[in-house]
DNA sequence: TCCTGAAGTTCGGAAAATCGGAACTATTGA
DNA sequence: TCAATAGTTCCGATTTTCCGAACTTCAGGA
């Protein structure tokens, strides 16, 4: 199993934020990490609303964020721990974190 | 030639928005569409950067900026007409687009 | 009216990204 | 050492993106 990779604060790219967020699972996924302190498991997302999302599939979604330079992985026993890194890109792109979690939320609100 | 689509406000999506701007060539339009009054032709976009874009794929991006309702397309005589619809996204998701906007000019600055 | 050129759009095939099942790896506990 | 659990990797099928070529639309002449 490869080493997991987390860009430095630097080298995180405004295109790999958005286009990470941009899918409908990974954004419900690190609304939810940037919504809490204790790291989340992987299996702890293994459904979002009411789509059942495969392991493979889980898999690559977090990788996709953790190499947007969104969250941090750390393996811990068997199971992984995964934290947004919020307060890291809120230094890089200042604002622009709250602001689509603030719209994710209204986007949620309204579905209700 | 189809007539354009533009999407009403309360049906703009934040995925449509974050995938149209997760391309640097849209943001990159996108970006000087919003920031300056006057409409802007497509052509005014065939190099972004140091990059030529084809008049095809200009005209798929632009069409994805319109239809995640970024922009507004109106012809006019033989020539498009393009203007950013900042002021009625803002309505609808405060402070996403500057944001946005501000995180590419933080980039572009880096950049240079 | 009929060209001609300019501005975009649409079509279609090649290239790239995404999805998910199956097989694999790593770790813990019995 | 064995079994179970958490997650990753592989790979084929589907979907999306890219861009050249052909097409449409409109304005301004001749």
């Amino acid at each position: 199993m490869r080493p997991m990779f987390h860009p430095s604060i630097d080298d995180i790219r405004l295109e790999a934020i958005l286009h990470a967020l941009s899918d409908p699972v990974r954004v419900a996924i690190f609304a939810n990490l940037a919504g809490t302190d204790c790291a989340q498991t992987c299996t702890a997302f293994s459904s979002v609303g009411d789509r059942t999302i495969p392991k493979s599939s889980l898999s690559q979604h977090f990788k996709v964020l953790r190499e947007a330079g969104l969250i941090r992985s750390e393996r811990q026993g068997v199971e992984m721990r995964n934290t947004s890194r919020c307060v890291e890109v809120q230094a890089r792109f200042p604002g622009l974190i709250p602001a689509i979690i603030e719209a994710h939320k209204v986007e949620a609100a309204k579905a209700a």
